[in-house]
DNA sequence: GTGACAAGGTCACGTTAGGGAACTAGCCTG
DNA sequence: CAGGCTAGTTCCCTAACGTGACCTTGTCAC
C-alpha cells in the first residue's frame, strides 16, 4: 500500500513528490504493520514462538479475521521474511507458520507500541470525546435556528 | 478508519467478530500512526520540541505533503491531544503547533520503530525481491507457451 | 456418492485514504 | 485594483483495503 501514486495524472520525475516513498523505511514499515491484521498476527505468533501455528489455529486465535485476510496477511509476512511457512506433506497437507528471527526482532518495538497504546489510548479516547462535544455545541448553535 | 464495519449486512451482537474494535487499543493506535503523514508529522514536531512550528514551516519540512493532508493530519493530532494548536491573532493570523506531553511520550516507541525500520527494512526489501523473482519464474512457465 | 475438512483462491462489492485543483478570509504591497 | 501572503476548506476522483460468498483439490468418514 501507498506504493503506487493514485493521483489523477502521471508524475514527471524530478518534479516534486518522488522523494517520500523510496527514502523512508519507516513509511514502508508502517504500511506493513498498519494493515488491519498484521500486528495481531505477529503478536499471536510471537506468543507461541519459537513454536509454530497452523492456519486454522491462527484463525481461532485472531477473532474476526476471514480466511482470505488471514491468507493475505500471512502471504505478506512470508514474503517479507518475517514468517516462515512449512508445508507438511501429510494426509491432508498441513501448513505451519512461525516467526523468523527477523519477525521476532520486530516484536520488541511492536510490544513497546502496544504498551503505550494500552496506557495512553484511554486518554486519547477522552480527548476525542471532548473534541466531539465542543464541535457538537458549535453545530447546534450553527445548524438549528 | 477501521472503526465502521463496511461488510455487507448487519452484525448480531455476541455472534462473533465484535470483540476486535472496542477491545484493541493497539489497533486504534495503528490506525492513527499508520496513516501516511502522521508519524512524519510527529517526528518533525518532536525534533523541534519543546518549540513550535507554523503551518508553512511544517509543509516545508514534510516534503510532498499537500496543504489538505497537512491540515487533516494536524487536525487529527490536535483532536487526539497529541499536538497543541495556538493561534496568534496578529496581522495575518499565525498558527503554531507543538507536541503535547502525550505526543512526546509517543516519540519513544515511535523512534524505536524507526530504528528497527532503518536497520531491517533493507533486509525485507531483499526478501521481497527474492520472492518476486521466484514467482516471476513460475509466471513465465505458466503463462507463455 | 455425498458430505466434511484443510488451506486456501477468486469474484463482486462497498468504504475509505489520499491526491489535485480551486476556492475562501482578511490584510498588505505595487 | 490586481496580485500575494497565511492557513485553511471544499469538491471530485481513483486506487487500495477489507469483507462476504462461493469455488477448488485431495483425502477421509458414513
Amino acid at each position: 500500500m501507498t506504493t503506487s501514486r493514485p493521483g489523477g495524472h502521471d508524475q514527471r520525475p524530478g518534479e516534486r513528490g518522488d522523494l517520500l516513498d523510496p527514502r523512508c523505511p519507516t513509511r514502508q514499515l508502517l504500511d506493513r504493520i498498519g494493515t488491519k491484521w498484521m500486528s495481531m498476527a505477529v503478536k499471536v505468533l510471537a506468543e507461541e514462538a519459537p513454536g509454530e501455528l497452523r492456519f486454522a489455529e491462527l484463525r481461532r486465535r485472531i477473532p474476526g479475521i476471514s480466511q482470505k485476510m488471514l491468507s493475505a496477511t500471512l502471504q505478506s509476512l512470508v514474503r517479507d521474511g518475517l514468517v516462515a511457512r512449512r508445508v507438511e506433506s501429510t494426509v491432508p497437507p498441513a501448513v505451519h507458520y512461525r516467526l523468523t528471527e527477523l519477525g521476532l526482532s520486530l516484536e520488541g518495538p511492536l510490544s513497546a507500541l502496544r504498551v503505550w497504546a494500552e496506557t495512553h489510548m484511554p486518554e486519547i479516547g477522552r480527548n476525542n470525546q471532548l473534541a466531539d462535544e465542543s464541535t457538537l455545541d458549535q453545530g447546534v448553535r450553527r445548524v438549528s435556528w
